[in-house]
DNA sequence: ATAAAAAATGTAATCGATTACATTTTTACT
DNA sequence: AGTAAAAATGTAATCGATTACATTTTTTAT
């Protein structure tokens, strides 16, 4: 089973025309006569041909490939974004070139090797963790080079993103509360330098002044987008003086956390404590109770970077059109929230 | 910033020397004097050149990178396995390509045709949903090529296969029901076509042969893998006459759905009923109640598969190696299980 | 019918690295 | 010192497709 590859050679012979008419039947059909396109087409199902990626890409100076860095592969946060970022490449012939952010301590390093391998052609980034001096290195070599944030992203910069209306959705968590009845309220927010937690905070906060809501230190609480950073975060509420009767959480895990904190502790969400998260995972529909969140489209995210890229990627044009684009997001009503005890 | 690329014959003129001797420092620096080499290297340093991959693989006739078919991106099952996937790639110079089966719909021709494209030189597949048409036509072409299976596999094939004690796993999870003192369990099954779900559902039949339970065909549920699933067996076992004490189940989606569903029937889990899921992904820990649940080292599974695979493709032997690892589970018992009201 | 323009096709250079084979240099041994 | 063997290096062919440029064929217009 050690035949040689069938080489586009052979199918020039075999269909009786040049390698260059064999090339162009692949790439420029409508220079052909229908004679030599059909006599092409037909000894290519004969063969069962294929063109070799690696002649076509070194004599194109392409790598039909696209690199997709994700701040951490392990969490199931991304795979949706993932999946909808596939689907945008799928009927495309770019392949999806995935790597974590993680797995190497020089992150600039591995984009600028991959650009200058040959390896990839545009770079669409979930992680938005880039020093100033970082974005200096590589938007020096990647002028030009497609790339587009996904998710997250890199303020005062000038790369395409796509991102959810992180904005409307702390404001919209907080005016839900503001409704049920609840005027002292807890932000906990994610990590101190990510711009998702950023965003999302100011939100908070210019919603609750513009709903004239009382705010002390105490309506933030730092942690990070984990569930063990929830369980911190609820221990600390629990020591106030003065307890917010609803909180609101920088994602789900966060609102998990807290959930089954409270609980451990007699507090019940929502009877005593009412909730938000920030995500809609998987499992917030199911989670005991449910929680109501703040939906992102994750796919829609992956899908819309997937599809900005390809178009960068096949435009002529090189990245002037700076694309930015604004996932609308939804509050999503479930258990986790109910008018607090005083009202009732 | 159009420079021209830096090329091996740059590095040659550069260092005195030819460009074979540049290729050699590159790939078999044993070969050449201190002297040269160090030429070369300095030449390199200085002028930050990049081999070109597409040259390099298109010469040496490989692909340098290896694709990971994942049954569906958008379930985060599978992220902690791709994790793992990348971390075993890490340090070596393949890239990991990761396609989606849900995405296309002949995965068979898919892989075909990246391995005729020169696009990969291995396949890791964490979907085990092969055909015995589908199986016979991918062997005959990737006959001397890589190829491991990971988490799933295909029965009665000669692929490489890493995956869990998915037969210890089912056993763990009757054995610690059987010792709470439950008589009567039913098993919550997976996807009939699906090898994982065959597997579990022989151990835990066998198992509870082996404690001379009695069995009915009301012992076993099938389902998929889903919360919905979860929910819809739920719904079946209350229609039970006699409703069993004990449920194990062959996903922890599936017992959340049990659960969820259970309490809104009001039935108190573990009060009432036990449950016992399988995988321990990340909300198992933090749903109310907790979870007992068999766990599979998903992050290692993924390793393996990518070490395993790294091994193949450096060895200059064949696909002789067929090489099969079964990774260890472990039963992690919390909340969601107590011995049954009648023996309180 | 014929020249000019347009369309189709072919020839051969090219992309950048690797490597078989040839040649030169060094080492080892008598 | 002289020679055979080993080590280091170089030359040039090669991997397989694309494409600039050249040539041939067809179409159009007079």
């Amino acid at each position: 089973m050690n035949k040689r590859n069938t080489t586009i050679q052979d199918i020039a012979k075999a269909a009786g025309v040049s390698t260059a008419t064999v090339s162009r039947a692949l790439s420029n059909p409508e220079l052909l006569s229908q004679t030599k396109l059909l006599a092409v087409k037909e000894a290519i199902k004969h063969t069962g041909y294929r063109v070799n990626r690696n002649a076509r890409n070194l004599r194109k100076q392409k790598a039909a490939a696209v690199l997709v860095l994700v701040p951490n592969l392990g969490n199931p946060f991304f795979s949706k974004i993932l999946s909808g970022i596939n689907k945008g490449f799928s009927g495309t012939d770019y392949s999806v070139l995935i790597a974590d952010s993680e797995s190497f301590d020089d992150k600039t390093q591995r984009i600028q090797n991959a650009f200058q391998d040959g390896q990839i052609d545009g770079l669409i980034s979930l992680d938005g963790a880039f020093s100033e001096n970082e974005v200096v290195e590589i938007s020096y070599d990647l002028i030009n080079k497609p790339v587009v944030f996904a998710c997250e992203w890199v303020e005062n910069t000038d790369f395409s993103s796509i991102r959810s209306d992180n904005d409307s959705g702390a404001r919209l968590a907080v005016q839900h509360l503001y409704n049920l009845g609840h005027r002292k309220i807890t932000h906990i927010s994610g990590p101190d330098s990510n711009i998702l937690t950023k965003v999302r905070q100011a939100g908070f906060l210019s919603e609750c002044k513009k709903l004239k809501l009382d705010l002390t230190n105490e309506n933030i609480i730092r942690g990070d987008f984990s569930i063990q950073a929830g369980y911190a975060a609820a221990s600390q509420i629990l020591s106030f003086s003065e307890k917010p009767t609803a909180i609101t959480c920088a994602s789900d895990e966060i609102a998990i956390g807290v959930i089954s904190q409270l609980r451990k502790a007699g507090i019940s969400v929502p009877n005593d404590i009412s909730v938000v998260g920030f995500d809609d995972i998987e499992i917030s529909n199911t989670y005991i109770p449910t929680l109501t969140t703040v939906r992102q489209d994750r796919f829609e995210l992956g899908l819309s970077a997937a599809q900005s890229m390809v178009k960068s990627l096949n435009n002529e044009k090189p990245q002037l059109s700076i694309y930015n684009k604004v996932i609308d997001v939804e509050l999503v009503v479930r258990e986790s929230t109910a008018p607090p005890l005083s009202t009732k």
